[in-house]
DNA sequence: CCGACTCTTCCAGAAATCTGGAAATACGGT
DNA sequence: ACCGTATTTCCAGATTTCTGGAAGAGTCGG
C-alpha cells in the first residue's frame, strides 16, 4: 500500500459516522449489511449516510453489491489488512506483532531507518 | 482508547504532510527530530509545519520537548499502539497477528460480535 | 403500468481544514 | 542590552468536507 491509499484509507475513517459504518460492518460480517439496515442502526438521515457509504468505497474500504431492491455493504477486510500492515511497516518500525509491547522507538539513538522484521503484504 | 480518540488519531494521519512527518518521526527513534530539521527533510513553510504539528500534537501522537532554541519533536509509540490496538480490536473482529491472513470475515453467518482473541492494550 | 420501497444524486449552505507570509515569542551568545 | 536563530501565533483567503431536504433512479408485486 502507497502512503496515497493509506491517507484515502485514514481520512475514510477519520470521522465519526463512517468510523461507526464500518464497525458496524466488520461486526456483520461476511453477509454484510443494507443501507437502510445502517441507517437504521446509526440513526442517520438516508442521504448522509449515502454520503459515507461513498467515501468509504471510495477508499476501498467496503464493497457494494444490489440485492434486489436493497445494496449491501461489507467490510473489505484485506483493505483493513492493507491499512494496518502499512501502520506497522511505516509508523512502527516494523515491529508490532513480534513483542507484545509492539511498536517502540530505538533506544540505542542509531541513524538506521526502518527495519523491515516482517513483509506484512495485502 | 475510544472511538473519539481513534479517531483524532486518525484524522491526524489523515493527510499528506503530517503522515510524512509522522513517518519521518517514526524513523528518527527516541532521538525525535527539531522542528526545523523536519522542515528541511520535507521542504515545508515554518508556518504550515507548525501547524500540522500542532494538530499531531493535539491528537497525542507526538510529543515536543524544548531543547535550548530547538523544539524536539518524537513520535509516541504508546499511542501508535493504541491506535492500532484500536484498529486490530474494532475493525478487524479481533483478529491480526495470530493467523497471518489478519483480519477476515466470520464464514459462518453468525450474530456473533467482536471475538476478543487478544487484549491489545496501549 | 402503477405504486411502494430502497437507495443515490443533486443542491446549497454551514463548518472545518489547509496554506503561507508577516509579526510575535523564546532562547542563547556576545 | 542587542542581535541572530528557531519556532509559534496571527490572519485571511482558498479549498474541502459535512449535512439533510428534495428530486431522481432502480426494483419488485399486483
Amino acid at each position: 500500500m502507497e502512503a496515497k491509499e493509506a491517507v484515502d484509507a485514514l481520512g475514510a475513517l477519520a470521522q465519526d459516522h463512517r468510523l461507526a459504518v464500518f464497525r458496524l460492518l466488520v461486526q456483520a460480517g461476511a453477509d454484510g449489511l443494507a443501507a437502510g439496515a445502517i441507517a437504521d442502526a446509526l440513526r442517520l438521515p438516508n442521504s448522509s449516510l449515502s454520503f459515507h457509504l461513498a467515501h468509504l468505497t471510495r477508499a476501498g474500504l467496503i464493497q457494494q453489491q444490489r440485492h434486489s431492491r436493497s445494496i449491501i455493504y461489507t467490510a473489505d477486510y484485506a483493505a483493513m489488512n492493507g491499512l494496518i500492515g502499512y501502520l506497522m511497516e511505516n509508523c512502527c518500525n516494523g515491529a508490532a506483532c513480534d513483542a507484545d509491547a509492539a511498536c517502540a522507538p530505538d533506544k540505542v539513538p542509531s541513524s538506521r531507518a526502518v527495519s523491515m522484521k516482517r513483509t506484512v503484504r495485502l
